[in-house]
DNA sequence: AGTCGGTCAAACCGATTGGTTAAATCAATC
DNA sequence: GATTGATTTAACCAATCGGTTTGACCGACT
């Protein structure tokens, strides 16, 4: 499921196979919603040796994040490092961040959980999400003015809340949606979509900067 | 806190105490985290009492839910109803949104939560996304197309996405960001940022619509 | 004085929770 | 074939869960 890390490779089958399942329940569920019963049964294992590979409760999900944001990192890490311009370098982490999405659709998920106060974790998204910001921000520092509505920060937010909250709202109105949302049809309109925006937001802040 | 409906005025004084302190744990930590006890003891109530006037704790969290709906619904429909230009009524119905959320400061953390898997009540989250989802895609008729990444149901999902983010984020990275998210300055910053970028987005769209 | 609805405290219930333990199983080694 | 260490199992634990029940208390009305 989620591309598997060195720290990981040490772990027994059966360790990841616990981890995987705890990973599936609690992007179903949150963190409250689920038992250890539950992701033992999921996992095809007894219960008892969800805490002898992992502890406790808390650790094992906290592995499953750090799994997911490890991986999350790594993917983004690259698409902002090389150069470009703005706008491609905006695209290339765009796409980055819809390919790890798709891989991993539990993933915004979780996210948003750990945000609206779902288990004991939120200084890890906290952290997470603080690498992310000061990474685009520093993309967009020389098109965007330090501070005010068109500040780096705003448009980060904005951004990554476009990305994400399609894979969270979308389930909830696939009727209303016509096709199926995750169809690789739908997602590569959204995809579309979410390029033009940005294409359309990032030329207007050219304009604007530069001619002030 | 939320503005009372017709149908809570008959409720006695100690009935939306406790509705009120439900509403608050529910948005802190999430329908399983949050038992009886605590909201009893939160509304400084006997425990027994919260069964007395609400039946169970499904039927209680779906009263909180189904209250702050209600009064969303009513602020944004005015917003709806009312003529103008479409970027007037898109303003309108931003500026609403905005209202509504700063008042209910709560209130898209519960939305979160029902959409990533909080609770028994994912059905009424639907029936409510879906009600402005019409209303959103009949505003954009005009110059949205019915296909594509221009389809007016991609520009409801990324408008209602970064009016709401902001307040189940910027929590998590108030040290980045400089000053309180927020405060009356910070708020309004926020806005007009969510103004210059709506207004950017439809000056394209009906450039290009109006084009072809 | 008696009654009534609202409220309280507390005991209680079965089910489920996170977590532990001691014994059983098994493959690999000697 | 005995030993070992890793793995598996079911039984077990105290604590908490949602929800109920009983009985007393209280102020307001008749």
């Amino acid at each position: 499921m989620v591309k598997a890390k060195k720290q990981y490779d040490s772990k027994s089958e059966r360790a990841l196979q616990i981890l995987d399942a705890a990973a599936v329940l609690l992007g179903e569920s949150g963190y409250d919603g689920v038992s250890a019963r539950d992701i033992a049964e999921r996992a095809g294992v007894n219960k008892a040796l969800v805490f002898y590979y992992w502890g406790s409760k808390p650790e094992l999900f906290e592995k499953v994040l750090e799994r997911y944001y490890d991986a999350h990192r790594d993917a983004l890490e690259q698409a902002f490092e090389t150069g470009g311009t703005i706008v491609e370098r905006m695209h290339r982490v765009m796409d980055s961040y819809l390919d790890f999405i798709e891989e991993n659709r539990i993933y915004p998920r979780l996210v948003q959980q750990q945000l609206t106060g779902g288990g004991p974790h939120t200084d890890m998204v906290r952290h997470h999400l603080a690498t992310f910001f000061e990474w685009i921000t520093e993309v967009l520092a020389e098109i965007s003015p330090k501070t005010g509505p068109l500040a780096a920060k705003h448009f980060y937010l904005s951004i990554s809340a476009i990305v994400t909250n399609y894979f969270t709202i979308t389930p909830a109105i696939a009727k209303q949606w016509g096709v199926d949302p995750m169809s690789p049809a739908a997602l590569a309109e959204r995809r579309e979509h979410l390029h033009w925006l940005v294409d359309t937001l990032l030329a207007r802040l050219q304009e604007e900067t530069s001619g002030d």
